[in-house]
RNA sequence: CGGGGUGUAGCGUAGCCCGGUCAUCGCGCCUGCUUUGGGAGCAGGAGGUCGCAGGUUCGAAUCCUGCCACCCCGACCA
C-alpha cells in the first residue's frame, strides 16, 4: 500500500478521486458537477492543447469561436442530435435579475425579462456552427472549410466525476464542411489517427481505433469513429471521438453549394472531439499508489532539482553548482524547475512531485557539490542512480525518452493481458467478472443482442476495431452469423 | 429521477442510540528553538453559525419536522 494514497485496493473510485485532488489537479467547485482546475492540472492540459493545436494546424485547420448560447429553434433542426441531448441542457429562460420585494438584500428572476425563446448552453456546437456555414458557403470554391474551436461544453450530467464527466468541461471541437462525401469520410479518419497518434506518442495509452455501434453512435452522425484506451482498473474509456455526418446537418440547415458542374448540392460534413477527458485517461493509465505518473512529453516540469544543504554556506555551494545545470538543461530545451524554498525539507520535495508525477528529480547536496554529481531518481521505476554533472544532459535526455517508451510498453503490456477472446457468453461473463478488460467476441450485428448483453453484464461494445481481421464466427449472444470479432467491455 | 448514506475548524474525524463541563483527536496553519540526502522533533498558539430553518425542552451537535448540499448504487453520458 502506497504511502499517499490508501484507498485504492478497496476502492478504485476513491483512489481516483483522492489522486485528482492530492496531486493538485483539480478540485470539486461549488457548482453542482463542475470542477475547479488547478494550475497544475491546467498546465498539464496546456501541454495537450499545444501539441494538438499543432497537430490541427498542421492538417489545415485554423481556429474560430463560435456563440456559448444556442437559440432553441437552432438546437431542434438536426432531430437526431437534439434528441440525443435533450435530457442534459442547461437553459436559460430570462435575461435580468431583480431586488426581492420579500427578501431585502436579495435578488429574484425579473418576471417580465423572460426570453421570447430560450436558450440553450451548447452541449456541442454542430447546431450553432451549421448555422452559421450556411451563410458562409455557396460555391464549390469556398470549401473545405476546416475549423477548430476551443471552448466548453454543458452536460447536465446526473452523475459526475473530476475530469471524467464533469456538468461542464474544456474541449476542441472541430467541425469540417466539403464538396464530397469521400473528402468527408477522409477528413473523419484522418482525425481519428490525429487522436491516436496523440494518445500513443504523446500520452503513452495505446489505444484502438474503431467504429462506434449504432446504439453508440453520436446523435446525427453517420458514423462516429474512436479511439478506445483500457484503464488500470479493467474499464474501457472512450477517450475521443470523429464523425462523419453525412449530409445530416446541412440538410437541417439547408447549406448547400453550386458545384464546378453548375449543380447545387448539400455539403458533407465531420466533427470531432477531445476533452478534459483526456487527464482522467492520463491520470487513470499511468499512475501508482505513490501518485500520478507523468509521461516526459507532457510533464509541464520534466525535471524537477531539489538542493539539500544544512547551513548557508552548503546552500550557496549547491546553488552554484546547479546555476549552470539549470542552464544546461534548458538549453537542451528540457523544461527544468530549481524547487529553491526554503520553506520545506527535501525530504517533503521528494514525496510531493511523486505524487505530482514529475519524471525525474535531480536531488544535489554537499556531498555531490564535493563529487562532481547528482543523485537522478526516476518517477515511474522509483529507482535513483547517481550520475556526473558533465553526463547529466545527456543522461537527463536519454531518460525521458526512455521513461516515456516504458511507460507505453507497460501501458500496452496491461491492455494485451486484459484483452480477451471469448466464444461462449458464459466464458464472456467470467471473464468481466474475474479479470474485466476488453473481451472479443462475435455480434451478431443488432442492436437488439448489443442491449441484452449491456443489461445483463453491463459490458458495451466499445468499437468495431478498424484493425480487426475478417474472421467468421457466431455471435456469442444469439450464435447468428457474424463477420467480425468487436470488443467489448464495462466502460467510464 | 428512484434506492441507500453523510453533513462537526482548511482537510479527515470522535461524540448522536441514552439531551446536561463535549465541542474530541489527527493532519494542516502560526511562533520559538533544534533540524534538513525520503513527508522532522519538542514547546507554545490561533482557528468552530456542530449544513440551514423551525419545533420539543429548564437545557439540543444529540430528539422531531421541513429544506439544502454532497457521496455511493442505478438509469443517462465524452
Amino acid at each position: 500500500m502506497g504511502k499517499h494514497l490508501t484507498t485504492r485496493a478497496e476502492d478504485y473510485s476513491k483512489w481516483y478521486n483522492e489522486l485528482v485532488v492530492k496531486a493538485d489537479l483539480a478540485e470539486t467547485s461549488a457548482v453542482r458537477g463542475c470542477m475547479v482546475i488547478k494550475p497544475y492540472g491546467y498546465a498539464i492540459w496546456e501541454r495537450m492543447q499545444a501539441i494538438l493545436d499543432k497537430k490541427f494546424k498542421e492538417t489545415g485547420h485554423s481556429n474560430a469561436y463560435f456563440p456559448l448560447f444556442v437559440p432553441k429553434s437552432l438546437f431542434e433542426a438536426e432531430e437526431q442530435n437534439a434528441e440525443g441531448f435533450a435530457k442534459e441542457c442547461a437553459v436559460v429562460t430570462h435575461y435580468r435579475l431583480e431586488n426581492d420585494p420579500d427578501r431585502a438584500g436579495k435578488l429574484r428572476v425579473d418576471p417580465k425579462a423572460k426570453l421570447e425563446e430560450e436558450l440553450i448552453v451548447r452541449p456541442t456546437s454542430e447546431a450553432i456552427i451549421w448555422n452559421t456555414y450556411k451563410n458562409w458557403i455557396q460555391s464549390y470554391r469556398d470549401l473545405p472549410i476546416l475549423i477548430n474551436q476551443w471552448a466548453n461544453v454543458v452536460r447536465w450530467e446526473m452523475r459526475t466525476r473530476l475530469f471524467l464527466r464533469t456538468a461542464e468541461f474544456l474541449w476542441q471541437e472541430g467541425h469540417t464542411a466539403h464538396a464530397t462525401e469521400a473528402e468527408a469520410v477522409a477528413e473523419a479518419q484522418q482525425m481519428n489517427q490525429v487522436y491516436a497518434d496523440f494518445l500513443e506518442q504523446y500520452m503513452a495509452i495505446p489505444v484502438i481505433q474503431g467504429v462506434k455501434s449504432a446504439a453508440e453512435r453520436f446523435a446525427g452522425a453517420v458514423d462516429t469513429y474512436c479511439i478506445e484506451a483500457l484503464m488500470q482498473d479493467g474499464k474501457a474509456l472512450q477517450a475521443g471521438t470523429s464523425h462523419f455526418l453525412g449530409q445530416n446537418f446541412a440538410k437541417a440547415f439547408d447549406v448547400k453549394f453550386a458545384t464546378k458542374e453548375g449543380g447545387l448540392e448539400h455539403v458533407w460534413a465531420s466533427s470531432w472531439g477531445v476533452s478534459t477527458r483526456l487527464m482522467g485517461a492520463l491520470i487513470m493509465t499511468h499512475s501508482d499508489d505513490n501518485g500520478l505518473v507523468l509521461p516526459p512529453e507532457l510533464a509541464p516540469h520534466q525535471v524537477v532539482i531539489v538542493p539539500i544543504y544544512r547551513s548557508d554556506e552548503e546552500h550557496q555551494a549547491v546553488e552554484a553548482a546547479v546555476a549552470p545545470i539549470v542552464e544546461a538543461l534548458r538549453n537542451a530545451d528540457i523544461r527544468v524547475h530549481f524547487d529553491n524554498r526554503d520553506t520545506h525539507k527535501p525530504g517533503f520535495k521528494f514525496n510531493e512531485y511523486e505524487l505530482k508525477g514529475v519524471p525525474l528529480r535531480i536531488g544535489i547536496g554537499p556531498r555531490d557539490v564535493a563529487n562532481g554529481t547528482v543523485e537522478l531518481a526516476r518517477r515511474d521505476t522509483l529507482t535513483k542512480q547517481s550520475v556526473a554533472q558533465t553526463d547529466l544532459v545527456k543522461e537527463v535526455t536519454e531518460t525521458l525518452e526512455e521513461i516515456q517508451k516504458q511507460l507505453f510498453l507497460r501501458a500496452e503490456k496491461f491492455r494485451a493481458e486484459h484483452t480477451t477472446d471469448v466464444d461462449s457468453f458464459d466464458a464472456f461473463k467470467a471473464v468481466l467478472e474475474s479479470k474485466g478488460g476488453f473481451v472479443a467476441a462475435h455480434w451478431d450485428g443488432t442492436e437488439a443482442t448489443e442491449l441484452a448483453i449491456k443489461e445483463q453484464t453491463k459490458a458495451t461494445i466499445r468499437c468495431i476495431p478498424l484493425e480487426g481481421k475478417p474472421e467468421k464466427g457466431s455471435c456469442v449472444y444469439s450464435g447468428k452469423p457474424s463477420a467480425q470479432r468487436v470488443l467489448f467491455a464495462k466502460a467510464y
